[in-house]
DNA sequence: ACCTGAACACCGTTCAAGT
DNA sequence: ACCTGAACACCGTTCAAGT
């Protein structure tokens, strides 16, 4: 979004945000969200701490730049899906992808509501990653709508539909990722859940 | 569980041990997560920071505390619902309740997985809260069972199916949390979701 | 003009010192 | 024997000082 592709004698500026977001990430998947510390995102991504306050306004607004770029992530992945399987086989791949990005973003959306409440919420940011997850949804709506066609089903006429669909799919990623259901696989889990939700949205 | 009752000239340590925790709480519900700090907990159930460590082997330990007691009263709740009602309508109830629930303590949860991985699985508190989830579960499976069977209905026998129930009422009552669906009412999403979730679980 | 890192105000946790 | 709170090692964030 950001249009001011401001180099200089120092850098490119585009560069060093997103070298700043690779290191956050890199962190994250290496020692987990205590590892995610603004002196070690500085170190890796080979800036001072100072420097980055000024490609974001806070921490949590690095955060919002992570949700984002998983979000449409997400939404190239739901938009690649083949929609002929079905609704439960569409579930099925929705529901394993979005506990991976789940695994190392879920910790992160726990802020959320923190900003939100605040008077942050007419943030950057926070616009950015609204869009996104509008672009999420409504990929999610078309493939769940589509695969329900393609089986000669109708999804249920319902406005909370799509937030019962995505409450579901937080949900199940989260006992995926915590491993509470040590006696079943994850397979035979994701299998059944994903049958599970196909059954709550249609007929 | 602690059946050390030592009381001395100092006060029972039992009694303050709640106090710790009714503090804790109360810095909760009145300025949420951020307000929860060892300093300020100490400060209000009128002890010293370092004390708080004689009863609690570290913050997570409160939190695993609070967590257990949240749970049982959720069993408690469940176990006092009617059946004769049918699946949806025992769902809504649960759903409203649990949302209570999770607007405490659901930001808590996050750090379970922490402290899951790590060494500290063996620690007392974890057991204890391990308990308390193993109580509220089976009260859900008798509630879940016993109300379809009051509508003539019966549920998927799946080892799965609990975790599928779990998994939708944490998700469900982050969404009404977070309150994302803003442009439908509470009560009709509660509503809906119940009865998708009811739709999930029978035939 | 841009960048650095010491400094500040916190935090969870510990432990010498008090009673 | 029990309790306190200063001290320690961190954290996110700022801003005077450097280049």
């Amino acid at each position: 979004m950001s249009s001011t592709s401001s180099k200089s004698i120092y850098g490119d500026a585009e560069v060093r945000r997103r070298r700043t977001l690779d290191a956050a990430i890199s962190l994250l998947d290496e020692g987990g969200y205590s590892a995610l510390t603004i002196r070690a995102v500085a170190k890796r991504a080979g800036t001072s701490t100072g420097l980055i306050y000024q490609y974001f306004v806070d921490k949590q607004d690095i955060f919002a730049a992570l949700l984002s770029e998983s979000q449409l992530e997400m939404a190239d992945f739901v938009n690649s899906l083949p929609r002929e399987q079905g609704l439960s086989a569409l579930l099925e791949s929705m529901i394993s992808e979005f506990a991976r990005h789940w695994a190392r973003v879920g910790r992160l959306t726990t802020t959320w509501r923190d900003i939100e409440g605040m008077a942050g919420s007419d943030r950057e940011s926070m616009r950015e990653l609204h869009a996104s997850v509008a672009v999420f949804n409504s990929a999610l709506v078309r493939a769940l709508t589509e695969s329900a066609a393609a089986e000669g089903n109708r999804l249920i006429d319902d406005p909370a539909l799509v937030h019962v669909v995505l409450s579901g799919l937080k949900g199940l990623s989260d006992t995926i990722v915590i491993n509470v259901a040590k006696e079943i696989t994850p397979e035979h889990f994701v299998n059944f859940s994903a049958r599970a939700l196909a059954r709550s949205i249609t007929q």
